[in-house]
Formats: structure tokens, sequence, C-alpha cells
DNA sequence: TGTACATCAGTGAACGCGCGTTCACTGATGTAC
DNA sequence: TGTACATCAGTGAACGCGCGTTCACTGATGTAC
């Protein structure tokens, strides 16, 4: 830092972001400050100002980029689990590759996990769908699919399973990053996530469908 | 607030606490500051704490008062499901209504439902366990004795299932309060969440048990 | 029933803090001619 | 190939803020005698 200071940084953008991720991994969002960002940056405080909009734009920002590692991690857990010939054993194991990922971003990396849903308080108005573009949220949708395909999930049964799912594990996820199982053991939380992963699979397979079943995600993911 | 102003408040350990629930309420728990409550009592910044240690603690109280709020909501509408005479119904529609209130009480009152697990971020010590004396962690633990009663739940599926059943219910409460589905219509999240808590029961009850069954709640309860 | 005094529960003023953000600026970059 | 100039991406200093918290204090309360 002493010898090359170049006037422009390179990628003050990229460094920021990083910073960001750093901090946000020991301390949560709450810990992301542009002060602090910057500083480790080797910048200004008010530089991050060409960048971002402002500390809730720059949150935003880090924010999504930890729902990307997320989503990397869950293809990454997803396609090594998709080794099974049989398209109803692989589209389980897949499924279930996908909620054991989330598991494991959580327990392994609860301030990323905490910062990956900072960007969802209070960023958008709140009558319009903010998950249909979360890639997270696209490649559940996408196994549970494939459970259709391969015959193991009926339609009626496909209505509202995403949210069944993402509901379980995230839940999961928030007690272990924010609740009461904060703080135990990594091997024993990872085995009790793996059951409540295989409590919402069976339940998602052998619920009977909603009563009523000409409404459901169509009711929320339309911004009426 | 001009003509009665006693030297003594009379209980302002309440009344602090009360207008901490109002703050909450609006903003979750970050929104709850000590100069704004004492503001709010009508007494000075530094009142507070000859009742609390510190803003931590403060905020600590509140929460519990918050954690029992919903017991207490959780109580009333299992009381009132609570009907049926055949018990293996009645133990389903009561399980049933513990996780609806908890859906109620995030659709409701988004931020106390934050609040009330402001209480355990970084609380206490990592390794005690932090959930036997949670009132709402006692409720579900009897509602799934109930099923185990009622012959609706046998005994090695029931190991564990608190986490299964809790995890669904507030990852749901969670992407409402502080997720995608913030701001959806109230009834749409109602029909939404009671798919989730169906999807759930299902689960518990028809899912195999662990594997490895000697381990489980064991390995996480004890403080080791 | 009255008084002395310890204890309790408030007051009022002040501190330092790190923060987000704004301002006028200047050094570096790249492009038109 | 060289120069003029607009644009970009930083600097440096300062602002105001609300907050948590500490300090020495004082008014009210209740109890022992």
């Amino acid at each position: 830092m002493s010898e090359s200071h170049p006037y422009h940084h390179g990628d003050l953008p990229a460094a920021l972001i990083t910073a960001g991720l750093e901090l946000a991994r020991g301390g949560g969002p709450d810990a992301v400050s542009l002060r602090e960002v910057t500083r480790r940056a080797g910048v200004t405080a008010n530089a991050a100002y060409r960048h971002f909009a402002d500390r809730r734009a720059f949150v935003r920002a880090v924010a999504e980029r930890s729902q990307e590692d997320l989503a990397l991690l869950i293809e990454r857990e997803m396609d090594a689990a998709g080794s099974e010939a049989d398209p109803a054993r692989r589209a389980l194991d897949r499924l279930r590759a996908l909620g054991m990922a989330y598991v494991d971003f959580a327990v392994n990396e609860p301030g990323w996990f905490q910062l990956a849903f900072a960007g969802f308080v209070t960023a958008a108005p709140p009558s319009t769908a903010r998950h249909t573009d979360n890639p997270n949220f696209r490649l559940l949708v996408a196994a549970l699919d494939e459970l259709v395909a391969a015959g193991m999930l009926s339609r009626p049964r496909r209505r509202n399973a995403e949210w069944a799912c993402w509901s379980a594990v995230h839940g999961f996820a928030q007690l272990v990053t924010a609740g009461p199982l904060q703080g135990q053991q990594p091997a024993a939380l990872r085995e009790l996530g793996a059951h409540v992963v295989e409590v919402a699979i069976q339940g998602v397979i052998s619920v009977p469908a909603p009563r009523s079943a000409d409404r459901g995600i169509a009711a929320l993911s339309s911004d009426s």
C-alpha cells in the first residue's frame, strides 16, 4: 500500500464488495459499514459514492453476491448428487442435495447467510414479486419440476411445493444462524438438517393437495 | 404529563417495555432504543439504567415479552382447536393450530416476530442449550407428544420432529417478515402458511426414522 | 405519632463515538482533431 | 504524433446525528426507634 498508490484504484467496486463480504462474514449485514469498507480498500470514506448510491444500495449489492455464492454451492452439490441412473431417484437426490447445500451454507457461513437476506428488508415496494428473479428460488423450482417429470410428484401436489421446501430449509438455517441452534457442533447440525430436509421432501410428496386448488402461488406472484 | 409529574414513576420497567414493544412493532428490534423508550415514558434518558444493565439486557427483556405473547396466542388457538373427540384427530388439529398461530403471529405482527428472536442473537454462550426454556418450544414438544400418545406418530419418527416442525413454520415466518413474501396479502399468506404447516405435519408423520437413531437431539441439548 | 436516616429511583448535563453523507476540489484518463 | 479538453474517479475536510453510557446530584419513600 505504501509503494503503489495509483490515484485510480483499478476496480474499486469489486474491492469494496470483497471487503463487505469480509465484514459480513464475521458480523452479518449490520457489520457492513461504508467507512470500514473504504478503509479496507485503502480509499477515502466517500469514494464509495462514485459507485453506489448509498449504504443501502451497497449492502444490497453485497447481499446479491452472497445469494449468488449460495446458488453456486447449490448447483455444485446438485451436480455432484446427480449420478443415479434412475430418473426418480436422481431427482430426489438432487432435491436433497439442494436442501443440504442450503443447510451447509448456513452452518459454515452464518454471517453470509444472514447477509444474503438483508437485501430483502424493505428493499422493494411490497406489492411486486421478489422471489422469481432469485437464483436460489429458480433452482428450487427447477428441482421440483424434475421431480414431477420423473413421476415422483403429482401436478396437484407440485403446487406451492417450493414454499414448503424453502420454508423448511430457510427456517432451519435461521435457527442455526440467528436462533437457538447457534454455536452447536457442525456435525450435529448437518445431521439434524438432513432430517429437516427429509421431512420436507417426504411431506411435499405425500401431502394432499390444498383444498382451494385454483388459487395458490398465482395469488402471490402477481403484483396485484 | 403537565399536571401529574410524580418523581417516582410507579412502574417504570413496565412502561419502558411497553414503549419498547411499540417501537419494535413498527420497526423490529433495531428500532428499540433506550433514548426513545425513555422519552416515551416521560423520563430522563438514563433512567432505564436503574432497571436494566444496558441496551442489550433491555432488548432481551422486551424480546421475552414477545415470545410470551406468541406462546399465549399459540395456547389460545390450540385450545380453540381441541374440540374433536377422537384423540388422534384432536392431536392433529392442535398441532395444526400451533403452526397456524405461529404463521398468524408473523403475518399480523412482523415487527414483534422479528423482535422475539432478537434475544437469541449472541445472547448466551453458544455451548448451552437455548431452546429448552423457550415457552414456544415447550408447547411444540407437548403437541408432538400428544400425537405420539394418540398413536399418530411412532416413537422413532417422533425423534427430532420438533426441529422439522419448528424449521418449517419459522422459515415461513421469516420469508414473510424479512424475506421475499414481505407485504403480500394476509389472506394469501395464511393460505400458503396452511399448506406449509400441512406439509410439515405430513412429513413428520410419514418420514422414515433417521438412520443413526441413537443420536439426534441428545447431541444438541447437552452442553458439551 | 414523630423524627433521623438509609435506600431507592429519579434528574440534568455532558462525553465520545462511528457513522452516513455532502462539499468543493484535483489528479488521471481517453478521445477528437 | 501531439495537443486541448471533457469526463471520470478519486481526495480531504467537515457536518450533524442519535445514540449508549457515565457522572454527581436530589427528591421521595419507608423503616427503626
